[in-house]
DNA sequence: GCCCAGGTGAAGC
DNA sequence: GCTTCACATGGG
């Protein structure tokens, strides 16, 4: 018998799901037959854009209450206004050929643990790529999850207690390469307590931003996207190879300013919710450098 | 073969 | 403080 499904539908306006999916924030959602089938936490999630929201099928799941889906609202954060936060970027040229160019895109939060994980292993590598090694690592480690027929199973992302008990060598069959001892080390200070991932949502951004710092394979650019896309410090604005070439073509006019001078400008450029104008550009100058993707 | 990928850390100026 | 380089692995 097939696994029963529970169904819902959000009303949200503005909001692209294929872009914010695969804008490069998280790593373990699938295109299949016009939705988009992921996990969050423990559950394996199906959805759909369709007229004036977002549906969503989960299984349902012994002793959870089928009617509370907080869990994935949060996740999506459909409450955003995002009008109030577009109305707060600056009015120059730029941001609104990067607005006009992804019109919905939203900032997803994601499990910190799980987010700080899949960015240390992001280093020099594809989307393509991060997802590959992130989807093997689950399929090796992590909890097979309740999945309806059709779908391949599911498996929750590895704790970091799960990680911690592994050799280095095993992880490295994930190819994840010199990237295996940074997320061997955070796995083990977060399974050990050393790292309390949990405290951060307390602490102050700058404070939360020292402290992931500390963790070898962590430099400013991956805690700023775990400050962002986990905690939701949207003063946070992580400044990647695209970002980079973005504000340097439309800010800079090709002259290349120092790091310093980059990290300035893009933290006081950009407003209150300066990560999420992060996010547009990035998206927008990526759909920009293949047209052929779109469509 | 070459260059690049949602970088980081170490070493050299 | 800024620049250069090694670091695994895979794709174009």
């Amino acid at each position: 018998m097939p696994l029963a499904l529970r169904k819902t539908i959000f009303a949200v306006r503005e909001y692209d799901l294929a872009a914010t999916l695969t804008s490069g924030q998280a790593f373990r959602w699938t295109p299949r037959a016009g939705a988009w089938e992921g996990v969050i936490g423990s559950r394996w999630v199906r959805l759909r854009q369709v007229e004036g929201g977002i549906q969503a099928e989960t299984p349902l799941v012994d002793a959870a209450d089928p009617d509370d889906w907080r869990w994935l609202t949060r996740y999506l954060q459909t409450e955003v206004d995002l009008e109030h936060v577009l109305a707060s970027f600056p009015d120059d040229e730029p941001m609104r050929a990067a607005v006009a160019a992804c019109r919905g895109l939203r900032l997803l939060r994601q499990e910190p643990w799980e987010c700080l994980a899949s960015f240390i292993l992001s280093s020099t590598k594809q989307i393509v790529q991060i997802q590959q090694i992130v989807s093997a690592l689950c399929a090796r480690y992590g909890e097979p999850m309740a999945v309806p027929l059709g779908p391949a199973p599911a498996y929750a992302f590895p704790s970091a207690a799960r990680l911690a008990a592994c050799a280095e060598t095993e992880l490295r069959e994930c190819k994840m390469g010199f990237r295996a001892p940074h997320l061997l080390q955070a796995a083990r200070r977060v399974a050990d307590g050393e790292v309390d991932l949990k405290e951060l949502r307390e602490w102050s951004a700058d404070d939360a931003r020292r402290e992931l710092l500390r963790l070898r394979g962590v430099g400013p650019k991956i805690a700023d996207c775990v400050l962002l896309f986990a905690y939701g410090f949207q003063s946070a604005f992580p400044v990647d190879v695209w970002v980079r070439k973005a504000l340097v073509r439309l800010y800079f006019s090709k002259r290349r300013p120092t790091p310093r001078r980059l990290h300035e400008f893009a933290t006081t450029h950009f407003g209150p919710h300066a990560g999420y104008a992060q996010q547009y550009l990035f998206h927008y100058i990526r759909q920009a450098a293949r047209p052929w993707a779109s469509a």
